[in-house]
DNA sequence: GCAGAATTCTACAACGATGCAAACCGGGTT
DNA sequence: AACCCGGTTTGCATCGTTGTAGAATTCTGC
């Protein structure tokens, strides 16, 4: 069994009370005391039951996060982010995956399990505006990543809008006329798809482009195999397009490797932008142009937010939203000119 | 402030102990007794606090996994795989990065945090023989994905030499004799370099093929970036060669990435095998061809050895080694023939 | 050498749950 | 009518820690 309070406190012929000032650097110890204190701890290697400092202190010093999967690399690099981050404050962070699915999204908001954390980092993908009360929680709770709706908690997340219209515009300034677009998602249940093709559209119609639907093609889920499927799609259809915006870098990846499959040349005959700069985007052939959204940033500051949050003692403050600066990333699968 | 026990019970009109009766399915409730408890929690949406739980039943329902980085996304993959299998056993998961640094491995074997959960998988890649000691913990502990060493708990690994020396065989099979290896380190820290080096030996040497040294690029980290950097040095050593073992997938991609610029051809002029079967590995360009080491497999079986571990309660059984079986996977960028 | 103030240490009561054993409550035996 | 016996419910101690309050000790100044 592992040592207590009262084993080294034996040992050390104090009280227990006195190891727990010891351990909690309580100013009035005297030094000879810590010293004796210090030396039975070492001897019995005692740790601290956590658990117990939860129960009495309240404080787990733990953090969710919930993402869609790690299986994802995008959401697989910000847990990492977001765990290194939560390491340099001395956090845990337990990782849970919701799939993506509205029903895993909200029966994780009212999980017992949450009793064991300070607070939740939810990257929500199937939620909609109907579960706004959902996030009304008695917990601290972060959303990372959407910004869809009007929802009553903090929000850090990046300029969907704004990016989307800058990646836009990139290929345009490039020459290209013809964009297409992959990763719509009607459903409406996706904040970003919507956004994304919102900046989209703003960039088109800055530039006189029309609008053209048989351009979009939609997928649900933003795997490599959704951006494969999806380009299938659009060569079946068989409209002339000269630059595809994928939603995502694993989707405009897996649409990238069937057009070459097809005998496109990227850049030459199709230009092709992604979104959100993963580790792999500088690796593919060719190299992948894409949008940074700020991830680091916004790891850590969905971090920081929550961890203010969990600090904060009076009256609630008024939910807050933070966005992140985003930068385009130019590569060889859309060159500037 | 969240609702007890205690509130239940006032409510229910019954003593505290009965509501926790009931939670915890003791047979003898009568049925009315139960229904009224259960009204009284569901109009309080009572949540047991699950540390006091704890703190009470020893068991936390709660592992640790401890991989050396997401951002590689054989990790990040396998992190997703425990988790979703933990899930289905109603446990969380509290996921460590350790860098593949050793110190930090071992300083996290001695972590308190470990005190907040029930065992611990841990993917080791810094430590070594030298430190079979810290192995032997007082918690349940099961090592993934290594077992170079002769350490005192239990192992759930894959065929590293098998499977090395079948890709190295199913290269020399399609005719290839000059096969180079990303990969191999010399600190002899990281298990499964050595043992993938070896068995690409047996192979050469079942095959009566010559082993060049000068065919074999170290990489200590396995990113994409160390394969770009690996297959760079052995293009400047200017030797000739047909193929290219990565030791991993993301390697593999990266040196095949610099390959295509310097202008081979994959696979016709060189062919590339890797190590993983990650997603990605299905829509790079061309495809790759590698070998899957069983990682549901490996992810499930970790987890439930752990399980059946913190389920123990007479004397420790002695540490055992479950091996995955392994695949490889024809694609492109090495065919069959 | 002693009062009074500081410092250092200790006792006790929580935190919210579970395990154990004892108490209670009817109905069937004797 | 006393007794026993399941099924049901309850009270108490306990898990290992921290907060509060007060007791014990040491220090200070006269």
């Amino acid at each position: 069994m592992a040592a207590t309070l009262r084993d080294v406190a034996k040992l050390a012929g104090v009280s227990f009370k006195t190891v727990s000032n010891v351990i909690n650097d309580y100013p009035h110890v005297r030094p000879a005391t810590r010293a004796k204190v210090e030396r039975a701890i070492a001897e019995l290697g005692y740790k601290p039951n956590l658990n117990a400092r939860s129960l009495r202190s309240g404080r787990t010093d733990t953090v969710a996060l919930a993402v869609p999967e790690l299986n994802l690399s995008y959401f697989a690099e910000l847990a990492g982010m977001v765990i290194a981050a939560a390491e340099e404050s001395g956090l845990t962070v337990v990782v849970e995956q919701t799939g993506g699915d509205r029903d895993r999204e909200l029966a994780l908001l009212r999980s017992p399990r949450l009793s064991m954390t300070d607070g939740l980092i939810l990257s929500p993908l199937g939620m909609g505006q109907e579960d706004a009360g959902a996030l009304d929680v008695p917990f601290p709770l972060v959303l990372l990543g959407e910004r869809t709706f009007d929802w009553p908690c903090d929000h850090v997340t990046m300029r969907n809008v704004e990016a989307a219209r800058a990646a836009t515009e990139y290929l345009l300034a490039s020459g290209r006329r013809r964009i297409a677009v992959i990763g719509e998602y009607e459903g409406e249940v996706m904040g970003s798809a919507r956004l994304r093709l919102r900046g989209y559209r703003e960039a088109l119609a800055a530039h006189d482009v029309p609008y053209d639907a048989s351009l979009v093609v939609r997928a649900t889920l933003w795997h490599r195999a959704d951006g494969a499927r999806a380009m299938h799609e659009l060569l079946d259809r068989d409209v002339p397009f000269d630059a595809v915006f994928g939603f995502n870098d694993t989707m405009a990846l897996g649409a990238m490797r069937v057009l070459q499959e097809a005998g496109r040349r990227v850049p030459e005959d199709v230009a092709v932008i992604g979104f959100d700069d993963l580790d792999e985007a500088a690796y593919s052939i060719p190299s992948l142009t894409t949008v940074d959204p700020g991830r680091e940033w916004l790891a850590r500051t969905a971090l920081g937010t929550l961890l203010e949050r969990i600090a904060e003692t009076g009256p609630k403050q008024p939910p807050r939203t933070e966005l992140a600066d985003f930068t385009i990333v130019e590569r060889e699968s859309a060159p500037r000119n």
